[in-house]
This record gives C-alpha cells, structure tokens and sequence, in this order.
DNA sequence: AGTTGGACCTGACTGC
DNA sequence: TGCAGTCAGGTCCAAC
C-alpha cells in the first residue's frame, strides 16, 4: 500500500527519468483507472503531446506537471505501481496506462485491484486543483509544527489512528506508517485524539516525520501481500525495520511482548503493542514499594 | 460537522 | 484438485 515513502521514493526516480521528456502518445485502456476522465479517449487526449516540466508529490499522490499548464496526477492505491520500461516490453493484463515518451520508452501505470488512478487536471497551480488542495499538511514540511498538531488534535475526538490517516488532517500517511508512528509515540491507536497529553503529543509529532525518514531512505515498504516496487522494478526495504505492521504475535523490540492486531472499521486493523501502548493512561503514581506489574 | 462503515476490486490464502 | 469463502485496504460516499 504505497503511501509517503513508497511516493516520494517514485518521485525521485521519476524526476531522473522523465524529467523534460515529451509523452509522444497516451494510451489508457481501463476505464476506471481515468475514471475522472469521461472516457480514456479524453484522458489520452489531455496527456498526449505534452512535455513533463516537473515531478513532484503531495500526500501520496505523485504529480507530474506539464506544459500548456496541465497536471498528471497519480494515485496509486493499494496495487498501483508506476513502471520506466522500453517501449517494447509487452504490456501486462493490470497495464492501464501507458504513455510513450519521446526517447523510446513508456511510462506505464499497473494496478492490479484498480484503486489508483491516472487524472490530467487543469492548471498548474496545486492550490487550485481541488484533488490536491483537499490534503492536509505534509509532514515532512515546516508547516508541520508540534503547535499545528497540538491544536488540530484538540479540536477532534475521532481515534487517533483513523485521523492519521485521515487524508485532509495530514497527507500521506497511511496503514503502516500510522500503526509505527503510534508504536513510537508508545499510544494506542483507539486513543480520542482530545485526550493526548502534550508528552504524547510531543512524542507523536516527532515520531511521524522520523519513520516517514527512515522508510525513505529504506525506498518504501514492500509488505508480506504487497506489490510494492518502485519505479525499476524493485521492492523496498523498510519491512526488515518493521516494529509492529504485520508483526501480529511476534515480540515488540522494544519490550519484548506480543504483538497484537486490533480490528477496526471494516477490514482495518491496527497493529500495536499493547504493553508499550496501553488503552487506559495509567497514572503516574509513586507506587509503594514492589508495586505490580501484570 | 464530525465520525463511522459499506462498496469498490482481485489475487492469495484457508478450509472442506 | 477444486471450489467457496475470507482477507487486505485507499478513497469515496452515505448514514448516523
């Protein structure tokens, strides 16, 4: 499930392959992958001819402006995988997208469940294209202050770990990075975000920004079930590091306890460890001597 | 208005 | 071996 890292990773290597090169022609083939598109004629139409001019990203989105002020937005979803391959390499049955660039190689978007999409908005200016101006904060930006949090956690009463995700509170986080943000930050994930104390809160501001770090710099993650692989084919590495996602029953590294899957709302779960992360905020309280420990 | 939960989608996996 | 049922989850949208 591509989220931040996955993106940004795929910006990056965009930026060095495509970068300047002209999408000599479209050619999407699934419907619903340009379904903001009345059909995929319109979609190659919008696409072909143009000159990519910047590659960018916002949430989890990755961007890619073009000339004559367009906008090719990507979202990858659960399956989606953005893929630089020579023109002649045929094309799979989850290929929906292929864009032939000017130096004989294709852009292709696969998506095997079909969540992502591939949509060529008007303009240029990200503040006026309601797809992305919805996002919240990045939270790799400086806009993302302990201060920013503190106060947008207070006036929410959802669970902390739905409101990460939440796209318009903060963008680009999603199911992994949330569940090992939170391990982190040592809070549960049915937290009410109103009733973080500001240590939590601290802890989770800082813990946010460093996994994303972290899982950057490991190219993403590519999970147990996942499709994840960046632009040339290759997974990432992230999952060697790890604490809680997919980890159900195995030891927290940092107590050593089992870690448990939590189910959420429908077909969610949380994975945390339910030691490091209690439900209750248990008091500190100066135990008399040979206090318990469960 | 904020929060919750179903629908979309398909390959992998589980159980009989 | 085969088939039905279950799971995974990003995002949209309807319903509390």
């Amino acid at each position: 499930m591509p989220e931040l890292p996955e993106a940004e990773t795929i910006r990056r290597q965009l930026e060095r392959e495509v970068l300047g090169r002209r999408i000599v022609g479209a050619r999407a083939v699934t419907p619903r992958s340009v379904r903001n598109h009345s059909s995929c004629r319109d979609f190659n139409a919008c696409a072909a001819g143009r000159t990519i001019t910047a590659v960018g990203r916002r949430g989890k989105a990755v961007v890619l402006t073009l000339d004559g002020s367009r906008t090719l937005i990507i979202r990858l979803g659960m399956t989606g995988v953005v893929r630089v391959v020579p023109s002649t390499e045929p094309r799979t049955k989850h290929t929906h997208v292929t864009l032939s660039l000017d130096d004989t190689r294709d852009l292709r978007f696969e998506d095997v469940r079909k969540f992502g999409e591939c949509r060529v908005a008007a303009g240029a200016d990200w503040g006026q294209i309601p797809d992305l101006a919805k996002y919240g904060p990045e939270p790799l930006s400086p806009r993302f202050t302990r201060e920013h949090l503190r106060d947008a956690l207070r006036r929410r009463s959802a669970k902390i770990k739905s409101l990460l995700m939440d796209q318009g509170f903060l963008a680009g986080v999603g199911n992994i990075y949330s569940d090992e943000a939170l391990w982190r930050a040592r809070i549960h994930p049915e937290r009410r975000t109103n009733t973080l104390s500001a240590q939590e809160v601290t802890r989770l501001h800082q813990a946010i920004p460093a996994v994303l770090r972290e899982a950057i710099r490991r190219g993403g993650t590519s999970a147990r079930d996942e499709t994840y692989r960046d632009v040339h084919g290759r997974p990432g590495y992230f999952r060697m590091d790890l604490a809680v996602y997919q980890r159900t029953g195995r030891p927290c590294p940092r107590c050593g306890g089992a870690i448990e899957r939590l189910p959420l709302a429908a077909g969610r779960a949380a994975h945390f460890c339910p030691r490091c992360q209690p439900a209750q905020v248990r008091r500190k309280r100066r135990a008399a001597a040979g206090g318990k420990k469960p």
